[in-house]
RNA sequence: UGGGGUGUCGCCAAGUUGGUAAGGCACAAGGUUUUGAUCCUUGCAUUCGUUGGUUCGAGUCCAGCCACCCCAGCCA
């Protein structure tokens, strides 16, 4: 585990434009200046650790990562990197009830997707389960934790109210011998769930609730998918994580705002324990004297409109079958994001705008999406395809000759000329966009009508003749001529100003095209007062077209290859549904368009 | 008359020990352009929730007020 190897970013198949962790920030942006680097800076300074970073990402494996995990991963991980320090990543696996397998896997992959290494190995809080249980020992023998038999009904009446204090626990006073008989019992499976719990003896008048003898261990005869059927009781999150991060000798435990009033007793638990104990079972390498206590710092949690971001949300979209699943490129999770054809750095890049502050704050989908088009522009190559086609007969155009069609030859991208060239034929008969062509052409509009020009894209300029309709009056085929003199030269005497994309009509292959768009139609889902954020589903969040026309270079493309579709907007291959027999596009994201906000 | 937080441009967000408001997104106007894309240039907070106070000087210090968020799981 150097460090060199911990934070370098992977290149996976559209990772495209920066390959290692140092371009994450972005190449020209300054450091990100926040209040934790302040924080971490002054404690360098002091010395207060010293000169050590570590930091943790703690994911209860329960679901799947979204966005708003990648800022808490971006932040972690980041910091340990400018600090040379290291980051673990630690499952807080403390509820098997809720937890599976399947999302630690999922939960691993989209860490390295998202293009960071921890240190060392995976930790798990269930790895920690015999030492939190010899601690919770250690306060009972201490007479800083008694075994209540209260039913959690109880319990809560006892706890008091926000603006009323509690009332102690009849068995609060239980002796260290009574308690330490009852705990070992509970850890024996002796006890039914719910008719003892362990609790820390702190104070139920306390005016922050976290604070009025809260329970650290409950009973759950549920299996574990970690520590299988060896525990019938289970710590809480406020026992282990502070415990957990302590033996892993984290120096800055940053978690989310809601986590502020459980800082005192994050505080508390180490306190009240063994030092040179909590240091023995520690990760530390040092002497207990220059051994301290971890530090939880407090920031906001990522909001962006248009979407939901909490994890039982998600979850329900998925299981009411909202989405097709937690990777649905509709969803703001990690795989669904890469699935729809977001790049790591594009992410990596939208933490770092975003930043990290302790006010809570709605991020506009518009920077999101920013930065995946400032990362595809520079990187995706670029192709036509036709979403939907409208036929255009060259009448001036010779019929097929036996030599073969007239091949033209663009470049993958405008200024990036070491992306190279592709071939394209020329035809008689092209697909243009239908949305090119207007027979009454509104003000200021530079497309197809009848008798005016446009060039097509990399090719000759045509001029629209005549219009072939269909019963009720639709455009189906344009006759249209050709100027020969116009491949590469523009006209003499007359300006064209329209370009517009086109494929041929026998070469174009024929794709599904999947139309993506915010999944809710209300900037905040969660906004209560309108009702459940269900009932706000975009219902046209998912268009598919059929009958696309490609060009006849987009065969070869791989599975999460991204591209720009000229005058549309990125694409990229689906990663599961795409064949080579039928190739399935998704659109990531559109071209920003002027033209949109002029016609409307 | 419970506790803990937050309020700087439409949206994010910097603002060292008080010295006279970074940057990004969005938006607008020009320029370049065989993508109405990109790129380039320019514009975009006399003002920091609000009212007072201290000071030669306050977004930064003090006091009051207002608004919003979090907490009463044997969830995390």
């Amino acid at each position: 585990m150097k460090s060199s190897d911990t934070f370098s970013a992977n290149s996976s198949a559209n990772n495209s434009t920066n390959h290692n962790g140092d371009a994450v920030a972005g190449s020209t942006a300054p450091a990100p200046s926040n209040f934790i680097r302040h924080i971490i800076e002054q404690d360098l300074q002091t010395g207060k650790h010293n000169g050590r970073v570590q930091t943790r990402f703690p994911p209860e494996p329960n679901g799947y990562l979204h966005i708003g995990h990648a800022k808490s991963i971006c932040l972690n991980f980041g910091v340990a990197k400018s600090n040379n320090g290291f980051c673990n990543l630690r499952f807080d696996d403390t509820n098997p009830e809720k937890e599976s397998q399947e999302f630690i896997n999922a939960i691993k992959a989209d860490i390295e997707w998202l293009g960071f290494h921890w240190s060392g190995e995976i930790r798990y809080a269930s790895a920690y389960f015999d030492a939190l249980y010899e601690f919770a020992l250690q306060l009972i023998r201490a007479g800083k934790a008694y075994v209540c038999s209260l039913s959690p009904d109880q319990a809560r009446e006892y706890r008091g109210t926000l603006t009323t204090h509690g009332t102690p626990s009849p068995y609060r006073n239980r002796t260290v011998e009574e308690n330490i008989d009852l705990f070992t019992r509970m850890a024996a499976g002796e006890f039914a769930e719910g008719v003892h719990s362990l609790r820390a003896k702190i104070d139920m008048a306390s005016p922050n609730i976290n604070m009025r003898d809260p329970v650290i261990y409950r009973i759950r005869h549920v299996h574990h998918h970690q520590t299988g059927d060896k525990w019938p009781i289970y710590p809480m999150y406020d026992y282990a994580h502070c415990i957990s991060d302590a033996m892993e000798c984290i120096t800055h435990s940053l978690c989310t705002l809601e986590f502020e009033d459980h800082r005192p007793l994050y505080d508390w638990i180490l306190q009240n324990l063994d030092i040179a104990t909590l240091h023995r079972a520690s990760d530390s390498k040092e002497g207990v004297e220059s051994y301290v206590l971890p530090r939880q710092i407090e920031f906001a949690r990522l909001n962006i409109n248009y979407t939901v971001m909490s994890k039982r949300k998600l979850k329900e979209l998925v299981m009411q079958g909202y989405v097709k699943g937690w990777d649905d490129p509709r969803m703001p999770t990690l795989s669904g994001l890469r699935r729809r054809g977001f790049t790591s750095a594009s992410i990596r890049n939208f933490c770092d705008r975003v930043g990290i502050s302790r006010s809570e704050s709605v991020v506009d989908l518009g920077m999101l999406e920013h930065s995946i088009r400032d990362d595809l522009d520079k990187s995706a190559p670029r192709a036509m395809c036709v979403l939907r086609p409208l036929k255009v007969t060259l009448t001036n155009y010779p019929l097929d000759s036996l030599d073969g069609p007239e091949v033209l030859e663009l470049s993958c991208h405008p200024k990036e000329e070491s992306m190279g060239k592709r071939k394209l034929p020329f035809a008689r008969e092209l697909f243009i966009d239908a949305s090119d062509f207007e027979e009454i052409p509104p003000p200021q509009y530079k497309r197809l009508s009848p008798g005016t020009e446009v060039r097509l894209r990399g090719a000759y300029v045509i001029r629209c003749d005549q219009v072939i309709k269909d019963a009720e009056g639709k455009p189906v085929e344009l006759l249209c001529s050709y100027d020969a003199a116009t491949l590469g030269v523009n006209p003499q005497g007359r300006k064209v100003q329209g370009v517009i994309h086109w494929v041929p009509a026998q070469h174009a292959i024929d794709v599904e095209v999947r139309i993506y768009d915010r999944l809710f139609s209300k900037e905040n889902p969660d906004d209560k007062t309108v009702g459940d954020y269900k009932e706000c589903l975009n219902p046209e969040s998912l268009v598919t077209l059929t009958g696309c026309k490609a060009e006849p270079s987009l065969k070869l493309a791989a599975p999460e290859a991204s591209f720009q579709f000229e005058r549309e907007g990125y694409f990229c291959v689906d990663r599961y549904d795409s064949t080579p027999e039928k190739m399935v596009f998704n659109r990531t994201v559109t071209l920003r368009d002027s033209w949109a906000k002029i016609s409307s």
